[in-house]
DNA sequence: AAGTTTTTTGCAATCGATTGCGCAACGGTT
DNA sequence: AACCGTTGCGCAATCGATTGCAAAAAACTT
């Protein structure tokens, strides 16, 4: 109800100056006071519920201690947690979050940063970020430190921090290969995000290093990383004939859906085709047959986000990775088995 | 780089005053001034690419545009749609959202609601509430608004917005009867939350609406909303020997445990027992049998609890509904069958 | 005891935007 | 031409905390 206390208050209170009371509060000059006054001004600023004005501090300082975390979707099981490793370093040190969501859309991802940049947040850990986006680049120019987090953005010098997406698809591949599986295909992810276009690349690579010959047609590129794009690329596919034996998939999604796709046709995982995912999303492992996937740190990727990006607000100076690639591990489930005799075929 | 342009660096440059500027940019003053002058000021700060600092606004007109949203767990997929629809609402009035989460612990809740206090901000949503929060209620006298939303707390004054925990419980026993059940169990979720305690009383009402006569011991109460508390009272009502034909789960993780104790035991959903959830999450369609359960409506509730903040903060006086209980559906799929001749029992 | 250094505290400016008040210029009236 | 009511804009205070500088007080030297 009442206006809150302020430093006046206190000041006025005990007949000192509210820079004194500032002090006393401050743990960094408190050294500059007498230890009885230290004591004495806390103690009247706890017993009259002083709190102190992060609005004023912030435009004084000009730090709020405030990132914005840009999401392309909060309800999307992979990027929650990377909200919480952020929030593991973060809270702590006493900042706060901003979190936004772009649903994938690049210039909502202008506007959002900007929205965060009115707000004067210290810093941002964009997790939407685009291969290409001029304007986020910009945001560096403008001295807000930022950081790509789960994904890169291209030849860019702002800092991202990254799982092993060309590790992963090795992982898969060679795993695929050692159970007998020669004809793979690759329901690839967007080519907008450095997480499609980097397993795309991975794929073809690894393919031609165990000696695959595949055909063009054994990647096909998804527009979304959704189960129905899964569907449609699978069914896609399906209907031109190559034949395979399995199908690398970009996510889990994608792989949700590419089976989808098969049990429609009246296939079946994995005694028809294998399936392979990529981030091993929660609950994911209690749908039959379990998917076969590549699992992911989301938590340590917002983790180290979160520590390159205060070493970047607190050191400007200090130099930091440019790219933090954390390790990737295969997780088995039933999705995928050794080939059989018999090649299975398309629809 | 540079520091960013004010209001003053705009006023010089136009050789006008900085009320001025303020004026021609505050869509509410601008009435106050020549058509002129405020296009030629709109042009200028378009052109310096002046930014509004939200911290000196704020501290001058004693409102951030920021609320807070308390989340017992983000990465909790029962959750974020609640953000998303707060957002809905929020963001395109120009409110920004900072979330914290409390892993479901009271303290924490305390401290975190102290943080978004100290922040400034206009409201809080608060999500995680326990039953009784004494000083979740002080809040309100500080006169921050403050909705809770998914859960409520107990005899408070507190608007709330939540699903129709009574009527899905309703829902699931009247489903559970129609398909020839009478031995029904219950496994509660934690009655520090009004979803637990509020669906446990509405199993017992509705139970003996329905004539059935079930002991005491039909329900047993978890400890925490998740798969590990409902295998635990799951394995527990079959040691306790007490035959049943189904369980109404208190949701739908505690659902997952529940059908999984069944499966150790050799026991099979449906065939031996038939299982219900409560919230419908997502990709749990897919996992089998497919979960009969009750759809929620998360984004709704998100979206009035940040329409009833509005409310409250841009017209305290005005009235707003004390609780808001939004219908819930049955959804049928795999996991309850009708009961056949046989009665099977426990281990 | 006088002078010098160090410690402790107050003064006042500042961060950037908002807003009540008042002055000046303008148009219209008699 | 003198007067009055608008309209448009500038002045200056304000929000609450921080911080460089200086004054006052205390401690130390010689």
């Amino acid at each position: 109800m009442g206006r809150s206390v302020t430093l006046k208050d206190i000041a006025r209170e005990m007949g000192v100056d509210a820079s004194t009371v500032s002090r006393a509060l401050d743990p960094s000059a408190q050294s500059l006071l007498t230890t009885e006054v230290v004591e004495r001004v806390r103690d009247a600023a706890e017993r009259m519920g002083y709190r102190k004005n992060h609005l004023a501090r912030g435009l004084r300082t000009n730090r709020t201690m405030t990132v914005g975390m840009v999401l392309p979707d909060i309800t999307n099981t992979l990027f929650a947690p990377i909200v919480r490793g952020a929030e593991s370093v973060l809270e702590p040190m006493g900042y706060a979050s901003i979190i936004v969501n772009t649903d994938d859309d690049p210039d909502r991802e202008e506007t959002l940063v900007n929205v965060l940049l009115e707000r004067g947040v210290d810093g941002i850990i964009d997790a939407a970020a685009h291969r290409s986006i001029p304007r986020i680049e910009a945001v560096r120019g403008q001295g807000v430190p930022i950081v790509t987090a789960n994904r890169g953005i291209d030849r860019s010098s702002i800092p991202s921090v990254v799982n092993d997406d060309a590790g992963g698809i090795r992982l898969v591949l060679r795993h695929l290969h050692d159970r007998g599986h020669r004809l793979i295909a690759h329901v690839a992810g967007p080519v907008s995000r450095t997480t499609g276009q980097l397993r795309l690349e991975s794929f073809w690579r690894e393919a031609s290093a165990l000696g695959l010959d595949l055909p063009k047609e054994a990647a096909i590129n998804s527009s979304r990383f959704d189960e129905e794009e899964g569907r449609r690329c699978t069914l896609e596919l399906l209907e031109q004939g190559w034949p395979f034996t399995a199908i690398v998939c970009a996510n889990d999604r994608l792989a949700v859906g590419a089976i989808d796709a098969l049990n429609r046709r009246g296939l079946s995982c994995p005694d028809d085709v294998s399936i392979t995912g990529f981030n091993d999303l929660p609950f994911l492992s209690l749908i039959p047959p379990g998917l076969t996937t590549v699992r992911v740190q989301q938590f340590g990727v917002g983790r180290l986000s979160a520590e390159i990006l205060v070493r970047m607000m607190t050191e400007p100076e200090a130099p930091v990775a440019s790219t933090t690639i954390l390790p990737v591990t295969l997780v088995e489930r039933g999705s995928v088995t050794a080939t059989r005799p018999g090649i299975p075929s398309s629809s």
